[in-house]
Parts: structure tokens; C-alpha cells; sequence
DNA sequence: GTCTATACAAAGATAGAC
DNA sequence: GTCTATCTTTGTATAGAC
């Protein structure tokens, strides 16, 4: 298994690897305690490694955090991610915008960790000193122009994808709400909870052809 | 002014008008930052006191969090400040629950600063060390006991109280995402942002006479 | 790339004077 | 009731050996 190149090395973990590590490790803990809550140390225990060699992989502890948002974020759950799914409603040539959100709340809840991560940091980043408080406050504008590269097919009498605005702030609204509840009562079911909202802001017969 | 009483004491602060002062402040610095992203440093300096000097008053830093949650947090907006305020629907003897709901937002609406408070200090406590814990999980339960002893009057077709758990949970959930929302957009209204979910979460005909 | 040792600052809390 | 001084711990970050 391409063992025999450099095969005079040991074989050790690669910086990737590391990475890894050191991403799982911040997901979890972060999500748990929040950016605040955490201490350099409590990562680098996580993945078994001293305080200095974490620092040596993310220099300083926004960097960590940056790491985070970038490579893990803003990654998965796409849109994109969505029409290559095949799920019902995601035609690349006329994908289903209700199918989409259900896509992306069963993408959240088999994320469970990132999900909390999302949750806890958003809220966090509401302190204007904080290090993601631009990233959180230019977000909303952000997904929207991101979603509206996509040619969603609506019922006509929305008239048009510019009067979704809304209905797609409501959504998310409703989301971050279920979520911030099923963290506190992990019994409940994020897509039924979902699916109960689904029905009330896309409801029939106006969305039937359209979710 | 009742100033002829002990009248040969210099006038001074009273521990009323500092613990006051301190929840004051207490409110905006957590508030904006977080428990864990202020120090008893930057209430103290906010009062006007030295850091020992506050510590006098709350006795630790937990302590602070304590005092603020009773004195301040589930003293207003409740049911019974509704069925006192006489606006539409909060007849004591038939109080409509949306109409309380109402009421609630515009209340939250009002306090913008106590808004936010439970907003950040809600998400941070999803940590499971962190003092605020309990509280918080333990909360949707208590709401809900809290608001069943009150006779709302409901469409008959809801067939009872027991039947509006799920009503209560989603409207909770909508006004946790909408306030999230509204503390990054402070453009967006709050109460008409939250009439727009009662029109779906309440909706014609059904509660056309209990809202 | 990873460690030990260490510098430096900040935070919570206590002692004791006034 | 409020302060100064101080203790102790913790956290970020750097220096330098291996």
C-alpha cells in the first residue's frame, strides 16, 4: 500500500491525521463548553498531546477556531451536496426548496456534534469581541445569496424566488429554535420536530406540487 | 424628603441601590459576552467598585449568576402579570393563551438587554458544568407546569390543554430562534416577526376566538 | 513534529486595615 | 461596606532541546 516510498522512515502520524484529531477533538469539546469554556489544554489532553504541540498545529487559540469554521462548516449540507443526494426533490434542474431544508435537517441530526458546535458558537458570537462575531453577523445575508444561485422551483402564486425571503428567514429561525431545544431534551426528534414545522410554513395545497 | 431621619448619618449608598447597580450591570456584561466571557474585574469597574468590593456582595462568581436568575429572570412577563395588565384576551377568568404569547413578546420586546441575557446564558448552559445547567433543563418542564394552571380558553377541536404540548414547545421554540435572529439583525421586529409564526402556529378559522 | 521549561498575564478568592 | 495587598491557579504563548 505505497508502504515503499520513503520506506526508510518509521511510520508515524501525518500532519493530516493530526489535523483530524485535533478537529474532532475541538468539535466535541467546543461544541460542549463553547469557546469560552475551553482551554488550549483541554484539546491537546483530547488528542494526547502537550499544550505547546497543539499550539505548534493551530499558533494561536482563534486559530483553532478558524481551522474549525473553515474546514469543517461550510463544508457539508450544501445546496450542492443536496442535488449530487438524489433524494426526491433534488432535480439539479428544478430542485425542491422544502426538500432541500429536510435534507439539511437530516444531514444536522446525523451530525449531532456539529450541530451543537453550531449552536453553542452562534450564540456566543453574539459578544461583539468575539472571534466569530462577523463570520455569524454577515451569515444570514451570505446563505442567502448562496441559496439563490439555485433555480428553485416555487408555487406561482409565490410570484418568484425574491419574495422567499421570509419564508427562508422563518426557517431558519424555526431550526435554530429546535435545535437549541433537542440539545436540552435529546429525546425529542429533530426531523419530526421539523416536519411539524415544514407543514405549518409550507403548507397545502399551495406547496403540494412544490416540497 | 424623609431626609429627618438619622439625620446625623452621612447619605450613602444603600446596599438596595448597589445590589441594583450590580444587576444592572451584571445584565449588560453577561449579556453581551457570556458568563464565562466577563470577569468579576469588568462588573466591578462597570459598578464602580473595587473587584473584592463586589465580591462582598455575591460572595463568588457563581454567586453573582444566582442572584441575577432569582431577582431578576422569572419575576416578569409571566401569566400573572398578563392577567393583570387588562389588555385583549387576559380576562383571569378566560385568558387566551396566544394572546399571552403576545404579551410575552412585547414584554421581551421592552427589555431588550434581559432579552439577551437569556438568550446567551441559555445556549452557554447546554455545557453540562456549567451552574446554569439544571436550571435550564429542567426548565420546559416547569413552564409548562407553570402555564397549565391557568384556564386558558381553547377551540373546542384541541379537545383540552393536555393536547397543546406541542403547540407550547414549537412556540418556544419560534420565539428561541427569532430572538437569536433579532440579536444579529436588530433591524428585524421582533413582534411582527413573531406574529407572522402565530398566524401559522394559530391560524383562521380554528382560533379565530381564542387568539 | 513534539516535548520540557518557563515567561507573563489574568482571574477568583482571602486577609486584614480603615 | 469598601479598599489594598496578596495568594493561588489557570491560561496563552515562547524558547529551545531532541
Amino acid at each position: 500500500m505505497a508502504k515503499d516510498r520513503a520506506s526508510h522512515q518509521r511510520i508515524r502520524k501525518t500532519p493530516e491525521e493530526r489535523r483530524r484529531e485535533i478537529l474532532d477533538a475541538s468539535i466535541r469539546l467546543i461544541g460542549e463548553y463553547g469557546f469560552n469554556g475551553i482551554s488550549l489544554k483541554d484539546v491537546a489532553d483530547e488528542v494526547g498531546m502537550s499544550q505547546p504541540g497543539l499550539l505548534h498545529y493551530v499558533g494561536t487559540k482563534e486559530g483553532l477556531l478558524s481551522m474549525l469554521v473553515t474546514d469543517v462548516y461550510d463544508m457539508s449540507g450544501t445546496p450542492g451536496d443536496f442535488l449530487a443526494s438524489g433524494v426526491p426533490g433534488s432535480d439539479p434542474e428544478a430542485p425542491h426548496f422544502p426538500a432541500y431544508l429536510r435534507f439539511l435537517v437530516r444531514h444536522n441530526a446525523s451530525r449531532p456534534a456539529l450541530m451543537q458546535l453550531y449552536v453553542v458558537l452562534q450564540s456566543e458570537a453574539v459578544a461583539p469581541n468575539h472571534p466569530l462575531h462577523d463570520y455569524f453577523q454577515a451569515r444570514p445575508e451570505q446563505v442567502w445569496n448562496f441559496y439563490s444561485e439555485y433555480p428553485w422551483v416555487l408555487p406561482e402564486e409565490i410570484g418568484g424566488w425574491e419574495n422567499m425571503r421570509s419564508l427562508v428567514r422563518m426557517s431558519i429561525e424555526a431550526m435554530d429554535g429546535i435545535q437549541l431545544r433537542v440539545l436540552r431534551e435529546p429525546h425529542i426528534d429533530l426531523y419530526e420536530e421539523w416536519l411539524a414545522f415544514e407543514k405549518l410554513l409550507f403548507p397545502s395545497p399551495l406547496w403540494d406540487e412544490y416540497r
